[in-house]
DNA sequence: AAATAAAGTGTGTTCGAGCACATTTATTGT
DNA sequence: ACAATAAATGTGCTCGAACACACTTTATTT
């Protein structure tokens, strides 16, 4: 009764044979106008739909998908993507595909290409990389663009004409999500955006997410805010801030643009002045314990592990399946607080 | 080189037939103890994974789901499940799956009971509900149990042995939230929790919210905060509100347990005596708009959409690839901002 | 020891799409 | 009109798992 339809039938319906339906529907030419038009008719009263299964059984060809991102060792941010591109390994298991994970030094960009020419070693089908270095990356993705490697990127976004897909987030907005959160938060006064020196990091990353935070109070009318923006380097945060803070009384909120809240957050809870609102970045486990404390009040989560795992799942089905790769994923701008930070964390 | 083990590689490897390796594979019996250690012995070593494509290309048979839910015409708060389950259909629409939806009228048990006969007489593998009504629903759920049908539920909970999986959100967990969100951004005073009459609705449903935001301002030492309990009924929500308010100035704060916060925006957004905060359910059209103009504060994404898709993609799954549905899957609780809404809306 | 039952093993077909190749039909040139 | 060639069409095999069925070997009964 409701039994899908295959070539077969339609074959059938139309009185040809199979394989001038599969012409047909592959449109390979070599059909006379009159069969052509059996086929069309019948295909336009039934809605046809090829069994994928029956199609990808017969190739048996093994992709290979190559990830590129920085040590989770060195940078715990990276830590969440093992577990999503772990997921997308399981998920696929049982489909002729090969996943392997490459981890390079994001303080190096020697690291970065050393991995990358291990990757070519392999000649995989697509590669999905995490671009923090521009001209480098700019660089290996031509070389794999020219041997038709696939190439998309996940977290930070780069730009080339030679990447399929990108995964991530919108920084501008989230920038804006920050500042509506200290907006809400706190009274008027001064507030600080931070940015704290993580040397390797794509200058960029930041950037947008100041810009998108002063352009929220750009926006509004009558904002009785003042916003500076503060330039940390390790090892002298501590001693930098402190001074900061103790220049600035009027301090009531700050904007950290990195995982590195928690360093913040570590001098104010000393400093009990004031109540002073912070909103940060990321559900690293310093953070959340400072959440769960009250002295971080908001995180952002990049949700790095569904990037990593949407970035994968993409190429697979694309591969399997061959369906369309978005040009642009952009995943939501999760806001977190200490109630529902465990249905984040990973 | 890295090609997928099949039987067959197994069935020469181990030095008999590939039948014989079939019924090692499923325990089937008939299998000589030698055999078996032949075959145990070849699988101890290599990593066999089956093919699922192949598998499901033999077992043709067509799964039937139904999903039960109420008429999105009545209660606009279920439309992003339509779009939840157009996506799993058309992510699964070349298998052999046929989904169908059924409305029912959530203010009448006798539209429910007589959707669900609707759902019987097709006789399908699983059944996927979101059960409003608390005695009716055990007993189709026992029904459909003594005919072999599987029933997962979504949205609501229901004490049933016979339910296989729920997909839904933790709603004292939201409570507590929305207690948390309420408390950064007001200062202390009188709040609010104001259930708006859903005569249908599950009261556990606002309850637990309640409980749950209870909860947290227990919890808290040195709370200053009241606590009031609003129960309001349509059509006299502005009337009594009203009265509320004036007869409260010292309100800060107010918690909506449904998604009708947009009725409660409206009357304190012509109250302008001071700014009372609003934290609220659900991303319909109205709760946005009041939330971009500034009047709710946050609002908690139920994620509809999601338990639909979920609901259906774990009964597809258990379908055609034999996965383990989990027992209980807990959807994040996510907070919606001004910013963030574009999102989560759907 | 032969007959019969039981246990163990292998062979062959099926699922649907895809494609190579064989076969048939139409078209052109002489 | 009849090759020669081109165009159109159909047949049959493949992929891997699953399972029915036929066949062979071993065990049990008389």
């Amino acid at each position: 009764m409701d039994k899908k339809y295959t070539i077969k039938d339609i074959a059938k319906l139309a009185g040809v044979s199979k394989g001038t339906v599969d012409r047909v529907l592959h449109k390979r030419g070599k059909v006379s106008p009159a069969a052509l038009d059996k086929v069309n008719e019948v295909l336009k009263v039934i809605d046809y739909e090829p069994n994928l299964i029956a199609r990808n059984l017969k190739n048996n060809k093994i992709y290979r998908i190559c990830i590129l991102l920085p040590d989770p060792e060195i940078d715990p941010y990276w830590r969440p993507c093992l577990n999503g591109i772990d997921d997308a390994v399981k998920e696929f298991k049982a489909y002729n595909l090969v996943i392997e994970t490459f981890y390079f030094n994001p303080e190096k960009k020697k690291s970065f290409l050393k991995a990358n020419e291990a990757v070519l070693e392999l000649s995989p089908d697509a590669v999905l990389l995490a671009p923090l270095f521009h001209k480098e990356t700019v660089d290996v993705i031509e070389k794999y663009h020219s041997l038709n490697i696939i190439v998309n990127t996940f977290n930070n976004q780069v730009e080339s004409s030679f990447v399929k897909s990108f995964v991530g987030q919108d920084l501008f907005r989230s920038g804006r999500v920050a500042a509506k959160l200290l907006d809400s938060i706190t009274d008027n006064g001064q507030i600080a955006i931070v940015h704290i020196d993580e040397t390797y990091k794509n200058a960029i990353h930041m950037q947008e997410k100041e810009r998108g935070f002063r352009n929220y109070f750009d926006e509004k009318e009558n904002s009785a805010y003042t916003i500076t923006t503060l330039k940390l380097k390790n090892p002298n945060v501590e001693i930098s801030f402190n001074t900061f803070l103790n220049e600035n009384p009027d301090l009531s909120g700050i904007f950290v643009t990195t995982s590195k809240s928690y360093q913040i957050a570590k001098i104010i809870s000393d400093f009990k002045n004031k109540k002073i609102r912070v909103v940060g970045y990321d559900l690293i486990d310093e953070n959340v314990s400072y959440l769960n404390q009250g002295v971080i009040d908001f995180i952002i989560h990049q949700n790095q592990k569904r990037q990593a795992y949407l970035g994968i799942t993409s190429l697979v089905e694309y591969f399997l399946f061959q369906k369309e790769i978005p040009e642009m994923i952009l995943l939501p701008i999760d806001i977190v607080n200490a109630e529902n930070a465990e249905y984040y964390v990973e």
